[in-house]
DNA sequence: CTTTTTTTGATAGACGTCAATCATATCAGT
DNA sequence: ACTGATATGATTGACGTCTATCAAAAAAAG
C-alpha cells in the first residue's frame, strides 16, 4: 500500500551496473554498450522506475519557460485570454514556471510565423499558439520542434502541422450543439436561422457553420437556414449586414453568430420594436458585451471555450511535454452552455496551474 | 525579468539572522525573540519569499496521504467517481500522492461521522467527502480539522460546517439553468413540468427545485409545475410514479429530473405511444442510461457536474491545502449541459492532475 | 558577579537528481 | 603484450529544504 517508490540508484543496483551507468542510459549522454542499455532499461520497466521530476528541477535550478503567441486587437476574447495570462503569471512563477506572452497581428499568418522563427532562437521549453492553416506557419513550427520545443495550438489548430497537440474545443460539435439548440428551442415548429461568421475563410467558423447546418439537416424539423452572413468579426458591419438580413427576410426566427463582432449583432437586438417577440439568438464566447446581452435577455445562449480552463489545461500540457512525459492524449474541452441563470461571476478565478 | 526567487538563505541574510533561526520562524520551532520574528517576517515579505515546496517534500521524502469518502451502492454516478479515483491512482503515485478510496452507506450519515472518527487516528493530509446536513458529521469534521486534516466537501456541502472548501456545482443555479432550457424548448408557449426528485429532505435536490421553480415563476411565461415526485432515486418506483403521473395529467408538456434513478424515467419514455410528440426531459449527471436515453432521442437535455473535473479540482485543492497555501477561494464548476451532439468519449481521459 | 535560562549561530546529513571528473576495466586491433 | 579506444565505476558538489545537534552568545535571574 505505502510502497517507496524506486530511485535511479535502486535501478542500476537491480541492473548489475553503477549509478554512473544508469544516468548515462536515462539522460542520453552516450557512450555506454548495448548490453547494459537494455539492462538498465529492463530494471526501469521491472522496477516502474520514474523520474522524481522535482529533484531534478532542483538540482539544475530549472525554470520552465513558455510563450504564449497571441492575437493582439479588440477582440474581447483575446483580451480575456491575455488577462488570465497575466493573473496566473505570478503564482507560476513561484512555481518555476516562466510564461511570457507575445502579441502578433490577427489573422496575419505570415507575421505569426515569422514571431516563431524569432523565437527558435531563444532557449525555451514550449510555445502555445491560436492555430491557422497556412504552409509558413507549418514550416515555422516544424523548426521549433526540430529544436526541442514542445509546441502546442491554442483555441484553434493547424491543419497538418508537426505541433504536438492541440488544445481546444472541436468547432464541428460546437456548431452542432448550436443546431440542437436552435431546433429545441423552435419547440418542434419550423423556423428560419440567420447564419453569422466572421469569415468563411476562417477554419473554426466554417467548421461551426458546417456542424449547425448538418444537424438542422438531419433532425431540423421545419428549421432551415438563411444565405450565410460574413460580418468580418466587425460591429460595424454585422450590425448593418444582419439589420438588412432582417428586413429582407422576415420570416427569420434566429440567429447563430459563429464569429466575433456580436456587439453590432446586440444594437440590432436592442433596437427591435418591443412588440415582435424577438429571434432566438445563439452566439460564441462569454465577453462583457454578449454576458450583458444575455442578462439583459437581448440573446438566448452563449457557447464559451471557457478560455480560463483552456489556459490551465495548456500549461499542464505544456509542463507535461517539457518533463520528457509525451503520453500526450488529445485533450477534450467540453464548451460551456450559459443562459441568463448560470452566468459565473467575473472574477477570473484561476488559482495557480497546479503544483 | 529572469529574476531568480529567494531561498531561505537569502532571507536569514536580508534579516541579519542566521538561516536557524529564520527556519525556525518559518516552521514554528518556537523559542525565537519577539524582534527576530518580526524581522524575518518583514524579509519575507520585502524579498517576496514563497518556500520551495519540491524541495521541502524532497527533504522529507513526504507523500500526501488523501482519503476520499465515497458513497457505496448502485448510484451510477458514484460509480464513476470511484472509477475516475482508481485511474489517476497510480499517476499521482508519481507525483507523491496516494489516494484512498473508502466507500460508506449511502444516505446514512452516522456511518458517514463514524468513518471520519476512525480516520482521525490515522496520519493522513486531507479528507474529501460527500456532505449531507447532520450535526454527527459536523462533530467528526471539526475533529478532523482539529488534528490538522484539511476537509473538503465534495458534490454536496455539509452546511455551517467547518470544512475548507466545497468543491461541486451550485445547486440553486443548475436548477434555475434547467428552468431557463424548460422554459426556451416551450418556444414561447405553455406548458407544465413535472419535476422529479429522489427526495425533498435531499438538499441538492431541494435546491435544483427550488432553482427551477423559481426562474419558472420569474419569466415562465406560461409554463407552470405539475406536483413533485419523489422517486427516492430507485428506478422502478421513479418508473412507477412517472407513468401515473403522464397518465393522470395529459398537460405535461416537460419533466424535470433532479435526482438520480433515471433508468426508470427513460423505460417510460420508450414506452410512451410513437404517434404523440414526447415531453421535454431535462435530467442531471451523463451516466450509461442517460447517454444512451439522449443518444436515442428519448431525452433532450442532460446537465452534468463533470466528476473528472470535480475530483481533479478537489485533489489540486487538496494539495495546496496541504502545502499549507491557503489561499482557497471558492472553487466554482461550471456544470456541462449535453445535447445529443456534444457527448464526450466515454474514455475517462484525464491524465494525472497536475505536476 | 555568577548562575541559569533563553536565544542564537554554525554546521551537517538527508532527500533524488544532474553534471562533471578521474581512475580503472574491458575490448579491439596490431 | 602493447597501444588506443571505449566502457564503466566511484565519487563529488550543487539545488533548497527539513531536522537535528552543539556550542556560543545574550538576556534574565539570583
Amino acid at each position: 500500500m505505502k510502497r517507496q517508490l524506486p530511485t535511479l540508484s535502486d535501478v542500476a543496483r537491480h541492473a548489475g551496473v553503477s549509478y554512473a551507468t544508469a544516468d548515462r542510459v536515462i539522460n542520453d549522454r552516450g557512450g555506454v554498450a548495448e548490453k547494459s542499455v537494455r539492462r538498465v532499461r529492463e530494471a526501469i520497466a521491472e522496477l516502474g522506475y520514474v523520474r522524481n521530476v522535482a529533484a531534478a528541477n532542483l538540482s539544475q535550478k530549472r525554470t520552465y519557460r513558455f510563450v504564449f503567441v497571441i492575437p493582439e486587437g479588440p477582440n474581447s476574447f483575446f483580451q480575456y485570454l491575455r488577462q488570465v495570462l497575466s493573473e496566473v503569471h505570478d503564482a507560476l512563477l513561484i512555481e518555476r514556471v516562466d510564461v511570457v506572452v507575445k502579441n502578433v497581428r490577427a489573422f496575419d499568418a505570415g507575421a505569426l510565423a515569422q514571431c516563431l522563427v524569432e523565437l527558435s532562437g531563444e532557449t525555451l521549453d514550449g510555445v502555445a499558439l491560436v492555430g491557422m492553416d497556412d504552409p509558413k506557419l507549418r514550416d515555422a513550427i516544424d523548426r521549433l520542434k526540430e529544436q526541442g520545443v514542445a509546441v502546442l495550438t491554442l483555441v484553434a489548430d493547424v491543419p497538418e502541422a508537426g505541433r504536438d497537440l492541440y488544445v481546444g474545443i472541436d468547432n464541428v460539435v460546437a456548431g452542432r450543439t448550436a443546431g440542437r439548440l436552435l431546433i429545441l428551442a423552435h419547440g418542434g415548429r419550423g423556423g428560419r436561422v440567420l447564419p453569422v461568421v466572421g469569415s468563411r475563410a476562417a477554419l473554426d467558423h466554417a467548421e461551426r457553420l458546417q456542424g449547425m447546418s448538418e444537424t438542422l439537416a438531419e433532425t431540423g424539423g421545419g428549421v432551415s437556414m438563411a444565405p450565410v452572413i460574413e460580418g468580418r468579426d466587425l460591429h460595424d458591419h454585422v450590425e448593418r449586414l444582419v439589420r438588412q438580413a432582417l428586413l429582407d427576410d422576415p420570416e427569420i426566427t434566429a440567429i447563430y453568430s459563429a464569429g466575433a463582432g456580436n456587439a453590432g449583432l446586440v444594437r440590432v437586438l436592442e433596437d427591435l420594436p418591443p412588440d415582435v417577440s424577438r429571434p432566438v439568438v445563439v452566439l460564441h464566447e462569454l465577453v462583457p458585451h454578449s454576458r450583458r446581452a444575455l442578462q439583459d435577455g437581448l440573446i438566448d445562449l452563449v457557447i464559451d471555450q471557457r478560455p480560463d480552463d483552456e489556459i490551465k489545461l495548456a500549461l499542464e500540457c505544456l509542463r507535461r511535454m517539457a518533463d520528457r512525459m509525451d503520453q500526450t492524449q488529445p485533450v477534450p474541452i467540453v464548451p460551456a452552455i450559459y443562459v441568463r441563470e448560470n452566468l459565473p461571476d467575473t472574477i477570473a478565478d484561476d488559482q495557480n496551474g497546479a503544483p
